[in-house]
DNA sequence: ATGTCACAGTCCCTGTGA
């Protein structure tokens, strides 16, 4: 089984991407971030003839999450039942793998009220995850905004006094470790950086100034039946592409 | 430090978010 998690930074703008991308690799499960688009725009038709159930949880302008899989499509829940009006999380049942698919909050600034509401989300997160059945197969994937350890940004010196790379930010992180899951990329590949993340501005791809924040966390029992995880960074070259590169994992699992 | 992209509204430019 192969799990995706892409952040496509506009479903609109990238469909045609998006679908290039699914016909060559073939995902069984695709988290995606940042549809930015309200559910009744969203392509479920269109996935459909790809072969994919689809479940979307959108917001409009900013923001939205979505799910498909070709394993099956059930049990959806959309936000943490909160009150949270943005649509950064939803789950699904996909075959025998329980898949979250997260936007993090970017945090904006150290003193932005953006960054405690961030720093609240991934508790939150990490409390649900926490209480999900562990013997299970669960994975949470998605963009998570931060890097977390200094492997996983370009040059941690000039990221002091940022979001992304604050140890507060990483202790959250870590909440989901303590919650039992385990970062699927980094647990395959110690050392290497492994980015997925880089700017549009300044030529940061070309110039490999990247981030590794797009994560796959997965449980003991997805764990266990591990065998790939990579980042495609192809699809972060040619025309019209997303600033983030799909992130990877691949299972023994039919 | 900022050379870009995408969105909506002020609608062919500007402010906001990333």
């Amino acid at each position: 089984m192969k799990i995706v998690t892409w952040n496509v930074n506009s479903l609109t703008a990238r469909l045609a991407r998006v679908t290039q991308w699914l016909s060559e690799h073939e995902p069984d499960v695709v988290l995606l971030q940042e549809t930015k688009q309200t559910d009744a725009k969203f392509p479920f038709a269109h996935f459909e003839e790809l072969g994919y159930e689809s479940a979307h949880y959108g917001q409009g302008q900013w923001n939205g999450v979505a799910i498909l899989s070709r394993v099956g499509l059930k049990d959806v829940t959309r936000g943490f039942g909160d009150g949270d009006p943005e649509a950064r999380v939803m789950s699904a049942q996909c075959g025998e793998v329980r898949a979250f698919t997260c936007y993090v909050p970017n945090g904006r600034a150290l003193d932005d009220p953006h960054y405690t509401y961030k720093l609240r989300w991934l508790d939150t997160l990490s409390g649900v995850i926490a209480n999900a059945d562990r013997e299970a197969p669960l994975i949470v994937g998605g963009d998570f905004n931060v890097a977390p350890t200094d492997l996983d940004c370009y040059d941690p010196q000039a990221f002091e006094g940022a979001t992304h790379v604050s140890e507060p930010e990483r202790e959250a992180l870590r909440g989901l470790e303590r919650a039992g899951l385990r970062d699927l990329t980094r647990a395959l590949h110690p050392d290497e950086p492994c980015f997925s993340w880089w700017d549009y501005r300044n030529g940061a791809f070309h110039r490999g100034w990247g981030l590794r924040i797009d994560l796959l966390y997965v449980n003991a029992s997805l764990f266990e039946r591990a065998t790939a995880s990579y980042v495609d960074r192809d699809a972060r070259k040619g025309e019209k592409p997303s600033d983030h590169a799909p992130v990877v994992g691949e299972f023994a699992l039919s």
